[in-house]
DNA sequence: GTCTATAATGCGATAGAC
DNA sequence: GTCTATCGCATTATAGAC
């Protein structure tokens, strides 16, 4: 295999966790069947089964590639944004990014590990490792802004006001919504001041 | 029958409701079974369809039992609390007194409103209903404060951010958070001025 | 109102042919 | 790697005796 194939080339494995991936989160992962999953990627049940053995793996593997995805766009976030408070800004606006699926299905994380929570599923720790990522990449962005002492404090202020946000936006379909608390929390941001030195 | 009998007297579908609730709150709706109700009020899955024919029937009765809870307890607090003020911060302040069972299973009305959108239940709306009766509360609360212009948005700025606390606590099971952030809240609601007459 | 027995369905999971 | 066929089990739901 040359190294242009490589490039192009897609796994059965990663079509599956692609699409459980979709479909975990917008039907959840309990009501997702084997069936579902294998008629979204047109394979039967008998092929799902050679590639993960239980319902367990697969989420295991889908949970890996919401880090994986999570650990890039977080990274992408660190090129593209050129200050601290820009890089919060862009996670913040991911509420309206992706205003339309938060509207239909909310947080893609805060919801997984609800759910996990509520099944008893030890998978529950790992889901949340999503929100982890999340809040040790502000922790961090709020520490060059020079809030040592507060930062990860911070860092969970801004991760919990986007899923209050997210759970809200799902129960009412309401878009103005998101946009008066998206510049709430920016005008909150821009407020921000840095303490001065000790 | 006397007065005094009605008092006393809980019919078998009154338990099995109340059992019921308790349940989709702790393991969620589709994960708790009719064998699971039926087992926690002690009496045959034949007896239970004898009550309700299916399983929306007996969400639906939910659903009901809370709008109903959730009167009262807002009825209560409007007697307890002297001020508008007040009164929101016994709101927010469920939080702290609910803190165990929301580490564990979240916000009743977050969750089961998450999780039936997921399932597209067609009682995700009656569900949402809970919300809209805390909603309408708070704004008649910030009305009272003054705040007619934008009662409607600090009543959904407070829901969500209480909803973004819940779904954090029990992501991470940390009670500081919630302390944090109960006082960050209360400390928002008491410098809130009071917009001065135009 | 309460019970037992049972039907009907869908699910996760396995075996084995190609 | 992919398929068909099938097992075992839990679930919702019904029928009918007491």
């Amino acid at each position: 295999m040359t190294r242009t194939d490589v490039l192009v080339m897609v796994t059965t494995r990663e079509r599956i966790v692609e699409a459980a991936d979709d479909l975990f989160y917008r039907q959840g992962f309990e009501h997702t069947s084997f069936a579902s999953i294998a008629q979204a990627v047109e394979i039967s049940r008998g092929n799902f089964y050679h590639h993960f053995k239980s319902k367990d793996q697969i989420l295991d593997a889908v949970i890996d590639r919401r880090l994986d995805n999570t650990r890039a766009m977080l990274e992408a976030w660190e090129q593209q944004a050129a200050s601290p408070r820009e890089r919060i800004r862009c996670f913040v606006r991911i509420l309206i990014t992706n205003r339309a699926k938060i509207e239909l299905h909310g947080c893609p994380v805060g919801t997984l590990t609800t759910e996990l929570a509520k099944l008893e599923h030890t998978a529950q720790d790992k889901a949340a490792r999503v929100f982890t990522l999340f809040r040790r990449w502000l922790t961090h962005q709020f520490e060059a802004l020079g809030h040592e002492a507060f930062a990860d404090a911070l860092a969970m202020h801004v991760l919990g006001r986007s899923q209050g946000v997210a759970v809200l936006a799902s129960a009412y379909r309401d878009p103005t919504f998101i946009d008066r608390e998206v510049d709430d929390i920016e005008r909150w941001l821009k407020n921000l001041r840095k303490p001065r030195p000790s």
